[in-house]
DNA sequence: ACAAAAGTGTTCGGGTTACACCCATGG
DNA sequence: CCATGGGTGTAACCCGAACACTTTTGT
């Protein structure tokens, strides 16, 4: 069996940060798309699983701390890589926004955020890469505590609710959405205020996350219509 | 770049005759794993897509029409086969019971039907790639109508209800599902009744696809709790 | 005192759940 | 006439949706 095929990882790096999501590029410095952004991503090494591909990947190229890394799809057709055969298998990774700052990458590339509904000129397929990625986080938001990996460990319950707004690009009822959220007793309401400027104080929050898969144990369901 | 990692894909194949779920295997005739069960699959070829691949393997080892077939998930664990560093892409199939027939296979391993509770030993990770599909097809009964692709054309209500509480191995109440399917108008009752041995007879249904999809547009939600 | 954001309770309606009897046929 | 499976309606309850005013702070 000599197979002409290539396999590589990407991933597709989401960030929240001043109520907007963001999603982390590379600058490619190399033909085919030289000069072009792309998601980051890189062939897979012998004998290393596609989990340490990504991370070492993410490491080399941006050097952020992933929170949240699961598979998203594999993209597979033979003409997706002007250089050949490549399949290649994304993942879905979310950074926090304290750990925001892109450090200096060993492998000298750009690399830099950009808002989700401002994207530049995509290197390969990533165009739909990321659309698949959008979309499976927009619905995962739904069905999954995944919004707290989006935000700091304390939040504001009001960031909570903007960033359903924001990534769903529909608007919420305010009271309804705060009821439903705490009844998960999922949270837990810290003895912190903070002012943000002007208006009232608002309470700090943490995602109670032993709790939610406690409760995951005993049958509970997590869905936000 | 070059690589020493190949390339496969595996089928998941699930079938659904008299009330009962079966597994599609072959058996293996060669080394590793010599006479064991196995979900059927092989190599991608240079230049061809990853459905043309699973079709095409399909096609040699089992000979089956296939009436479903979506991506499942890519298993790379670098110990996952004996040979070497070879990635999976498994795609979950469904084939209908009135193809149900296995016929000859160009590759002369021998195919079988296996009931999902109760399958062999299996080689690989197959085991653990068998369950995952088995727990995509429970979440998906419930959220798309996938329910229908297991059963012929023409059904009877009663088959999708067993059909639910087999794979979901739980009950329902015959009234309210019936209610809720038939309020989703997307069933067909067609004029004509059959008779299975004793009892009353029972009308015959088609899942109108079109209408489903028409649907789908207006934003109509598939979702049985 | 006014602007800005946080926090909170009630009502209404629709959908889900629970539940039991009659019907049509074959043996 | 009896066994077997098919077919049907209603009432209670719960949850989601709609909706507006008060509180606390900074300026």
């Amino acid at each position: 069996m000599r197979q002409n095929i290539s396999v590589a990882v990407d991933a597709i790096v989401f960030g929240y940060i001043e109520n907007s999501l963001q999603l982390l590029l590379i600058e490619r410095l190399t033909e085919p798309f030289q000069n072009c952004w792309a998601i980051p991503g890189g062939f897979v090494t012998d004998n290393e699983s596609l989990e340490d591909a990504v991370s070492r990947e993410l490491k080399e190229e941006t050097n952020l701390d992933i929170h949240y890394l699961e598979q998203l799809y594999t993209y597979g057709k033979p003409d997706r890589d002007p250089r050949g055969h490549v399949i290649s298998i994304a993942y879905f990774a979310i950074v926090k926004p304290d750990k925001f700052e892109v450090k200096a990458d060993t492998d000298a590339k750009e690399a830099k955020w950009f808002p989700i509904n401002d994207l530049p000129d995509l290197a390969f397929d990533h165009a739909k890469i990321i659309a698949d990625a959008k979309e499976r986080l927009q619905n995962k938001l739904s069905y999954q505590p995944i919004g707290f990996e989006l935000l700091n460990d304390k939040f504001l319950f009001s960031d909570l609710e903007k960033l359903y707004t924001t990534i769903l690009e529909k608007s919420i009822d305010r009271r309804n959405f705060r009821k439903k959220i705490l009844s998960f007793n999922i949270l837990e309401e810290l003895n912190e205020k903070v002012s943000e400027g002007r208006g009232r104080p608002a309470s700090l929050f943490a995602f109670k996350r032993e709790k939610y898969f406690e409760l995951l144990e005993s049958g509970f369901v997590f869905e936000i219509k």
